[in-house]
DNA sequence: TCCCTCATGGGAGTCTACTGTCATTATCCA
DNA sequence: TGGATAATGACAGTAGACTCCCATGAGGGA
């Protein structure tokens, strides 16, 4: 998921301006058409036209077209969220608080554009490679701040097979969300299937 | 995961069986290749170069690069597994049989190639969307017997998320695994963990 | 205002997955 | 053994991601 970018500080020339528009005109159109016939099924060309530009261009922009999907720093936001945990309190408990802490504040901010991109990783195959590999990082954000408090090593699998647990119901609950178009809350649903898992899965 | 190609039933005219071998050597050549340069690096035509057969011909027997990698019926074999558990066992209980069983089949047929194949899975960028759909699939297929045993309907959140759990669980436990180099025990750590995700994850 | 820098567009070119066609060669069967 | 059938290879061709290069024109500083 892509953080929102910056948007233009006044102190900035023209020329900054104009690029870091440029930036979000590739995107949203990206994005538009994306959503509208499939990730692989848009070419960089139609992409280019949609936002007015050359395809030269967008690959200034864009080492590649994944790229325009990616967003590097949703597990610093994650692990951010984390720490500002009590350490004592039970990571199951950290991690609904965090997870409720920083979607609620993308859900504020982007509701439409997060659904859309959280589609788009559900449903195009070859988006799918990239939500896998946020949820492995996020994974393993879990898993190093439980071993931290527990004072585990780092690749304990005790720990790994717990936040790997944790992260899946919450995609569980995030596909839900998107499958119903978002017209669920999403905060008592993390709730109350973290609840489940600590009660053990009685099935 | 592929499956094992059925070795030659001795009924099958020459036709055939050549056909069965030319398509055996393309993927096991394909995974050499995979195995030893990444998966995107490797080209068709190198792979048809090393089963020397004509690139053409690489086409014939699999319609994209990525189908040599494609095991469709896992999932199958997966539910076939749990189906021949008694209804009453708590679901759980039947999973890790379920796995265990299949697993183990498949561990005494092929270790080496289980270990490649599961590796590539998990390292090569490209092949990650596939282990993320084959998760995907079984998830729901765990989660259509938990809906099935417990009268619950079809898109129920509370299953699809104690299925995403245990299917998570278990492809941590496989990744501690391959990162091991298969040489560490996979029914003991099924055991212990199931056992830990039943107990609530108190952490 | 003048010049420098830098974003841009255009075009030519590469690489690789994938398609389609046709002639050749190997198996099969009567 | 001979004719039907099926597998193959060679070749030409398409499409789309991505690279390189060069000319142009729009900001920005003096």
């Amino acid at each position: 998921m892509n953080a929102k970018e910056t948007p233009a500080a006044p102190e900035m020339g023209l020329r900054e301006r104009k690029k870091l528009r440029t930036m979000e005109t590739i995107r949203r159109e990206a994005y538009r058409l994306f959503a509208a016939q499939g990730y692989e099924a848009t070419t960089v060309d139609q992409i280019a036209d949609a936002a007015e530009v050359s395809p030269s261009t967008f690959f200034r922009y864009f080492p590649t077209k994944e790229d325009v999907v990616l967003d590097d720093d949703y597990d610093d936001t994650l692990a951010a969220a984390l720490r500002s945990r009590p350490p004592g309190e039970p990571v199951i408990e950290s991690l609904r608080h965090g997870l409720a802490d920083s979607l609620g504040r993308q859900l504020e901010a982007d509701r439409e554009d997060l659904l859309l991109r959280t589609r788009l990783g559900f449903t195009d195959p070859a988006l799918r490679a990239r939500s896998w590999d946020e949820m492995q990082r996020s994974q393993d954000v879990v898993a190093a701040l439980i071993c931290e408090r527990t004072g585990r090593d780092p690749g304990d699998l005790d720990a790994h097979c717990a936040a790997a647990a944790l992260i899946a119901v919450s995609t569980a609950v995030v596909r839900y969300w998107v499958e119903h178009d978002g017209k669920v809350d999403l905060v008592p649903l993390y709730d109350r299937q973290f609840a489940q898992l600590a009660a053990g899965l009685r099935l």
